[in-house]
RNA sequence: GUUCCCGUCGUCUAAUGGUGAGGACGGCGGCCUUUCAAGCCGCCAAUGCUCGGUUCAAUUCCGGCCGGGAACGCCA
C-alpha cells in the first residue's frame, strides 16, 4: 500500500512555526516514499474557524513550497458522513445517546475536582445503566463512545516507540454534538479512515488523543494507520511558542525577509537530523528524511542560527532574484530606486553583509537615498586631499580600479595614511561609518553622484 | 492531582555497552582587511543525579530520584 499523509490544520489562525515543521514532516515522508499528502481542514469549531485563517495557512503552505495532492477537504463538508459513522457505532453497541445537559456535567466536573478527582464523565446514560430511566423530552442528546473500561490501549509511536495507557484513564468521549458537528477525536478518525491515511505524523499534543482514537479505530473493526508524533517547538527561553516570541507565523519570516527555503533548511533540522548535515536543499532533505531520526524530545527555537542559515542562502541566490525582493521592500519604505545605480549590481555587492531581505534593503538604501548629513569635522589637510581627490575624480575612467588609483595617489601625495582618507570620504558619501570598499561604492554612487555629494560637503566647510 | 512523554556543550544535534563524546549556531581569540561584514584558523563548552541493578565495562540497558513538557472539553 503506497504511503498517504495528511496535515490537519484548524482554521484558527495562522500558519505558525509549529505547525509548519508538523506539515514539513509529513509531506516530506509522503514525498520520500512516493506517496500522497492530503491537506485537511479541521473546522468544526464554529466559533474560531475562520475563512481568513484558511487562506492564511494555504498561503504559507505555497509559501514554503509544501504542495498537497489532494484537498483540501472541510470537515464541516462533510457532516453527514459522520452522522452516518456515529450511527454505525451506536447499532454496535459502541456508541450511545448522552442526555446530559452542558449546565449538569459541568456542575459534575466540579464536584468530582473538589473530591480530588480527576474531572470525567461518569456514564450515567451508558446502555447498561439506563433501564427505566426515560430522555428528557426536549433536550437533543450528543453521542457518546464507550470506552472499554478494563485493559489498556497501545501502540508502537514511529517516532517515540511504544506508548500505552490504561483504559481505566479515558472516559466517554463525545463523538458528535446534539447539532451533528463532530468533535475533534471522532472527525480525525472518520477522515482518516474515509482518506485512507496510512501515517498520522502530528504534533506531540496529541499523543493523549491517540488511545481515545485507536479504541474508535477498533470498534469500527478497521486497520490502524501508524503514528508518529514529533515534538513541539519551544521558543528560545524553553516556553512554549507564543507572540511573545516574536515571529511565529510563517508568513512574519517572509516579511522580515527571510528566503522560504531557508525556513524550510531550517525547519527540517529543528529536530531531525542527517548526520552532521546543516544545509541541504529540499530535494536532499526529501530523499534522506525518515521517521526514525526525528528527536524524542522538543526543541528550542534559535532565530541566530535561521538568521546565520538564511545569510548562507542570502549569499548563494541569484542577485536577480534578490534584487526584485529588494525592490519590493525598498517600495514598501518609499526609497525610490529609478535614478541610482543598477538595484542588482547594489545587491551584488552587498549580499555577503545581510542575514535577511530587510538588511540587504537597509544597506542599499545608501545608494539612493542621501540626507546629506555628516556629523564630523574634518582636519584640514584630510579636506584638503580630499578637495583634491574631488577634482582628480572629475576626470578619471569611471571605474573600480581607476577610482582605487587615484585615491592611492592623493594619499601618496598628501602624506596621509590610506584610513585616514577613506573613513572620513565614506562618511561624507553614505553618512554610515560601515560600508563595503570604498573604491566599489563610488563605482556605483556614480561619478555624477559622488562630485555632487562631496561638493555638498567641500564647499561648506 | 492523575495519566502520558522527554532529559548529550547556552542552543540544534551526532555517536557508542569500551571514544580524545563529533558537527553546526553562538561566544571568545587570531588571520585577512580600508571600516563593517564575509571567509579562513584556533579556543571555550555537554552525557540531569556523590542513587541502586545488569555487566569485565554503563553516558548508553533496567529501576529510582530530580527536572521539564503535554493531556485530562459538546477546542482542535
Amino acid at each position: 500500500m503506497s504511503v498517504r499523509t495528511r496535515f490537519a490544520p484548524s482554521p484558527t489562525g495562522y500558519l505558525h512555526i509549529g505547525g509548519a515543521r508538523t506539515a514539513l514532516f509529513s509531506w516530506a515522508y509522503a514525498r520520500r516514499h512516493g506517496g500522497k499528502f492530503i491537506l485537511r481542514v479541521e473546522d468544526t469549531d464554529l466559533e474560531r474557524s475562520t475563512a481568513d485563517s484558511v487562506d492564511a495557512i494555504l498561503e504559507g503552505m505555497k509559501w514554503l513550497g509544501l504542495d498537497w495532492d489532494e484537498g483540501p477537504f472541510f470537515q464541516m463538508q462533510r457532516l453527514a458522513r459522520y452522522r452516518e459513522v456515529a450511527g454505525q457505532l451506536i447499532a454496535s453497541g459502541h456508541a450511545y445517546y448522552d442526555y446530559l445537559s452542558r449546565e449538569e456535567l459541568e456542575a459534575l466536573r466540579k464536584d468530582q475536582l473538589a473530591r480530588g478527582e480527576k474531572p470525567r464523565y461518569d456514564g450515567r446514560w451508558r446502555p447498561e445503566r439506563v433501564k427505566g430511566k426515560t430522555p428528557p423530552k426536549d433536550r437533543p442528546p450528543v453521542i457518546r463512545f464507550r470506552t472499554p473500561e478494563e485493559g489498556e490501549v497501545g501502540w508502537h509511536d514511529l517516532v517515540k516507540g511504544p506508548i500505552a495507557f490504561p483504559n481505566g484513564e479515558l472516559d466517554d468521549l463525545v463523538l458528535l454534538r446534539a447539532d451533528g458537528v463532530p468533535t475533534y477525536n471522532f472527525g480525525v478518525v472518520v477522515d482518516d479512515l474515509d482518506m485512507d491515511i496510512t501515517h498520522v505524523i502530528r504534533g506531540d499534543d496529541h499523543v493523549n488523543n491517540t488511545p481515545r482514537q485507536i479504541h474508535i479505530f477498533s470498534a469500527l473493526k478497521r486497520k490502524l494507520p501508524y503514528f508518529a508524533h514529533v515534538p513541539m517547538i519551544l521558543g528560545a527561553d524553553g516556553e512554549r511558542l507564543s507572540k511573545r516570541h516574536g515571529a511565529v507565523s510563517v508568513m512574519q519570516y517572509r516579511d522580515e525577509g527571510y528566503l522560504p527555503e531557508a525556513l524550510v533548511n531550517y525547519l527540517a533540522r529543528l529536530g531531525w537530523s542527517h548526520g552532521d548535515e546543516e544545509m541541504f536543499s529540499k530535494e536532499s532533505f526529501v530523499s534522506w528524511f525518515d521517521l526514525e531520526h526525528v528527536s524524542r524530545s522538543p526543541a528550542q527555537f534559535n532565530p541566530e542560527k535561521l538568521a546565520w542559515l538564511n545569510q548562507q542562502y542570502l549569499k548563494a541566490a541569484p542577485d536577480a532574484r534578490l534584487a526584485s525582493l529588494v525592490a519590493a521592500e525598498l517600495k514598501s519604505r518609499d526609497v525610490p530606486v529609478q535614478n541610482g545605480p543598477p538595484l542588482e549590481r547594489v545587491i551584488a555587492l552587498l549580499k555577503e553583509r545581510a542575514s535577511t531581505i530587510a538588511q540587504l534593503a537597509d544597506e542599499a538604501t545608501l545608494f539612493y537615498r542621501w540626507t546629506g548629513e555628516a556629523t564630523i569635522e574634518l582636519e584640514e589637510n584630510v579636506s584638503k586631499a580630499l578637495r583634491i581627490l574631488k577634482a582628480r575624480l572629475a576626470t578619471v575612467p569611471w571605474n573600480r580600479a581607476a577610482i582605487n588609483d587615484a585615491i592611492k595617489e592623493v594619499i601618496k601625495s598628501s602624506g596621509l595614511k590610506l584610513p585616514q582618507l577613506a573613513m572620513p570620504l565614506r562618511l561624507l558619501l553614505t553618512g554610515r561609518p560601515q560600508t563595503p570598499s570604498i573604491d566599489a561604492v563610488l563605482e556605483l554612487l556614480g561619478r555624477e553622484t559622488v562630485l555632487l555629494r562631496l561638493a555638498h560637503h567641500l564647499e561648506t566647510d
